[in-house]
DNA sequence: CGCCTGCTGTGAATGCGTTCACAGGCAGCC
DNA sequence: GGCTGCCTGTGAACGCATTCACAGCAGGCG
């Protein structure tokens, strides 16, 4: 269990850059953002731990303050398919929030976590008088929607190679830490969830991520993953 | 080519009508449905006519009044995923309409159509000014989630029988004929777009169906499939 | 320190679905 | 009527990814 670099208690202010940064209270008025400090409280929660299941009734919205949550759906005998990793900034759980209808995926802490919490009733109410709130919501509902349908496409017409390139190529996007010509990918991450990030068995992803390491591709430093040759990599999404 | 059977005018109680009768504006009051009918123009296209394609702009929100539309992204070499088929009071392109982004998807004609077309300006005016029209477009959106997220876990989980199974089972409750235990599935449907609504090949499927039939599941009647035992068929989602 | 536990690496067998190739049927149209 | 285009049916070969089965390795913890 890994201890948690932020004092025990959240400082208002802390809730407050949080929600001014998450894209849905983005450019909100001063006032409103005091309102939405007042109506949410914070939450820590164990790396490991459920936050939610499918299923469950959506009673409330999150941002992540500090940690990673995972948000996955389950399969049988064990299988489980990652649908996103919601990091510091992040806002998650708003689609049965939103629609009182139960939890379409599971959530848990991937690390220790500090959340905010935004109750249900509170946050519709405010939606329902806050156009500008609305417009927010409605276009994070559509970015949700855009990555959904580019994953859909993408299982139905690329092979595994060409997902991983991409999905390497994302990572290096969002988490790369560059470094003459080459970029590291900048956090802890295993082949088995990159394995369920893109629908597949662990074994398979490895076994490709050993041919670019072989071809000089990529490498692989103290469990972080390098692409040392980010053009062929790029080239490799369009077989 | 086929006939429309309607007046070359759209009445505007016909537009009315798809308005009132549409998910996102349910329970619309009187004043405002007015209005919408006021900044909405009809437009007919014809079977397999393109109306937007991947990458456009999306300047325009459709509801179907009759006919067919058919959403679907395209793949390299010629294959095609159906996302969805638009009917009488379905409503779609809201994505790019909202977040004012490029189109994600193709939409054209499965058979001629009428539709309902609102501009996206005064439509994004409306839903800013309009609390309970911005929450029905939320329920919307949601619902597109909700069924996207199924989507790629049914991809990441099931084969190909189990999938087609619980396609026909959903066709059979959105377009059943029920006749003493067998239920028709009351629509043009051809073993290839079948395929493209599961992201496989029309061969595999045809090969399943066979199958089905030789078992006394299914029959094929004039080009309609009728489930014979909905009891087995069921089971066949789960295996 | 040594013992787990979880991650990585790999090979053989299997299987599901694709690709390719082709044949026959049915409907609309000139 | 015959032609053309689209749909259905089917078999053989192939290939990608899974499943299964281990082996080695690192790191955390008692």
């Amino acid at each position: 269990m890994q201890k948690i670099n932020s004092p025990p208690e959240i400082a208002a202010s802390d809730k407050e850059r949080l929600i001014r940064g998450s894209v849905i209270f983005n450019g909100i008025e001063p006032g409103l953002l005091r309102e939405v400090v007042q109506l949410s409280r914070t939450r820590r929660i164990h790396k490991g731990a459920m936050l939610f299941q499918q299923g469950d009734d959506g009673d409330a919205l999150y941002g992540v303050i500090e940690g990673l949550i995972r948000i996955s759906l389950a399969g049988e005998q064990g299988k489980e398919l990652i649908l996103g990793l919601m990091e510091p900034g992040d806002i998650f759980g708003e689609i049965a929030l939103l629609d009182g209808l139960p939890r379409t995926a599971d959530a848990h802490a991937a690390e220790d976590s500090v959340l905010l919490v935004i109750e249900r009733a509170q946050f519709v109410q405010l939606i329902e008088r806050e156009g500008r709130l609305a417009r927010h919501v409605i276009e994070l509902l559509c970015e949700r929607l855009r990555a959904n349908t580019e994953r859909l496409g993408e299982h139905a017409f690329m092979n595994l190679g060409a997902r991983l390139a991409r999905k390497l190529c994302a990572l290096s996007v969002a988490h790369g830490r560059h470094e003459e010509q080459e970029i590291t990918i900048d956090m802890r991450l295993s082949q088995t969830e990159l394995a369920q990030m893109l629908g597949v068995t662990r074994e398979a992803v490895n076994k490709q991520l050993k041919i670019w390491s072989r071809e000089g591709v990529l490498r692989f430093d103290r469990g972080r993953i390098t692409i040392a040759n980010s053009k062929r990599l790029t080239a490799l999404q369009n077989p």
